[in-house]
DNA sequence: TTCATAATGAAGCTTTATTACATATTTAGA
DNA sequence: TCTAAATATGTAATAAAGCTTCATTATGAA
């Protein structure tokens, strides 16, 4: 198989330039892949109306070294009944289907970063974030909330954080960095001004500068270390969903990684704070009444 | 196969009543799932010590029809080299292991809960929502940042918004609640004091409370609409990371649908908003120097 | 200990997939 | 437009893989 292990999206992107053959083989198993795996070349071919070594050099030149072997990888493009393609919610959709299609989205929005997870970058961001005498998380819109968790997340190390999305904030502490600062800037499209022009200007001011933000966008320029990510295609059309996500599992990684660094005693000081919170909890299955 | 379509856990939970043979065969195919799509199943009865009748049985005894069909369901456990299964980062993992596992365990959360969405409940919800004259998002911790991110999705519809942390304004917004009035409680653990005291208390004030939280637990007992989840085993140990992505998701599908009830006029509604941050937004590509 | 039951493996059989080769189709050049 | 090479497709034989039957061995209850 070649780097793309999605077989769906390869043949959809193969289609053009195949045979008449290949073609009618490609629609059958487009149509309804799920049948296809469980399908006999002898049950494919039949239905492609095409011989069995027709079906046979269609795997191969797809990558596979068989038939089995196309199965076994078109299966896992499908992920419990996931179709590994985006699937944009329209009007029609009910409550039967749109929940679905939109984690189904996530998970391929999440699979597709997993793949692409540029792990020298996130290694040289938890050497940065470790080292770090103060960080400064910045989001504004959705990424205010993804900023916020990870100020949460952040916290309990013991370097001080802060999380901030007022523009004139954003620009007095971005000027006012120094050594041993790291400001982190999240941001989808990496394209809001105030953000890249804080980032601009922390830039000049001896901090180091992380941003989670869209591969090449303004702000990934602006940045020393940039956990760039492709845009997903057709998902975001009203609101921003699927990249928050994977942002947030950006952020677990990052948090992590400086875990990891640091060693037992740090997780000694987690297991510490998680402690403190056992007072507000109330016992589980305990009914409460008027208070 | 039955109703679980995921072999991994089904082996795994099979595992202390099965024979001598069927436990060798279990051990290989746990110990490397990706290699045993791969082998014939001479190669794996050879691995296991057994003889291939015994591992065709394995898989009959387990729901398939044969040793091939065996292949695709456990190939379909493994979604795109993800394991099915949630894998704990232990402190041997390097930067090549633990952000592939933290991906896993959050796609693993979200492959469950997809098979679980309580879909009535999520239209109840979404009805109560899109007919409220006023929404509350309640969440501490880490769900203050799930709750900021619900905020931002809904206030962009017509009713008026607002998300609370502090323990005293939700005691008298709870109070306060009147008919038409909708919480949203969320909580991971649904024990977290405040929370649920402000539930109960919102409880008798006419306003409808939804929870977001733990199935059973006391928030839970205190609303009446509880968008329950499956509390995901071992992986949330010093902090919680895949039950905040779920109800992430879960705010998506809320929206979704009250977008979808509202039609056309909301998404038109949608597009000003999003046309209204064009001006924020730098040109793609353009270079920031000093500002 | 003995008998019944379940588990396992060996050998042959069936199904399924692959290869080799022949035929048809397309494409490029004269 | 025709011809020749290259490519695509199908037929038939071959090889591989998986399955079934039955004999043997292990296990457990009386």
């Amino acid at each position: 198989m070649t780097n793309d292990n999605n077989v769906l999206t390869q043949i959809q992107a193969a289609l053009p330039g195949l045979s008449k053959s290949d073609n009618k083989i490609a629609q059958v198993v487009l149509a309804d892949p799920e049948a296809a795996t469980h399908a006999s070349i002898a049950l494919l071919a039949q239905q492609a109306n095409v011989s069995e070594p027709s079906v046979n050099r269609f795997c191969k030149r797809l990558g596979a070294t068989g038939y089995p072997d196309f199965k076994i990888w078109l299966a896992r493009s499908l992920v419990a009944g996931v179709r590994y393609i985006s699937q944009v919610v329209d009007p029609q959709d009910t409550v039967a289907t749109y929940p679905g299609k939109l984690v189904d989205n996530t998970v391929n929005a999440l699979l597709l970063a997993r793949e692409n997870l540029p792990l020298d970058i996130l290694e040289e961001a938890v050497t940065h974030l470790d080292a770090a005498n103060r960080i400064y998380f910045f989001g504004m819109g959705t990424s205010a909330a993804v900023a916020q968790d990870a100020e949460h997340k952040f916290f309990r190390f013991q370097t001080p954080v802060t999380t901030h999305t007022d523009p004139l904030m954003l620009r007095m502490l971005a000027a006012g960095g120094c050594q041993g600062d790291v400001f982190v800037f999240i941001s989808h499209t990496g394209r809001t001004e105030a953000i890249v022009d804080a980032a601009v200007l922390a830039g000049s001011s001896g901090a180091t500068i992380i941003s989670l933000t869209a591969q090449g966008s303004p702000l990934a320029q602006a940045s020393h270390c940039v956990i760039g990510l492709e845009a997903s295609e057709n998902t975001e059309d009203y609101l921003p969903m699927t990249s928050r996500i994977v942002h947030l599992v950006i952020i677990d990684i990052l948090v992590t990684g400086v875990t990891l660094k640091r060693g037992e005693s740090c997780i000694e000081h987690l297991a510490r704070m998680k402690e403190s919170l056992l007072p507000t909890r109330l016992p589980l299955n305990r009914k409460r009444t008027k208070t």
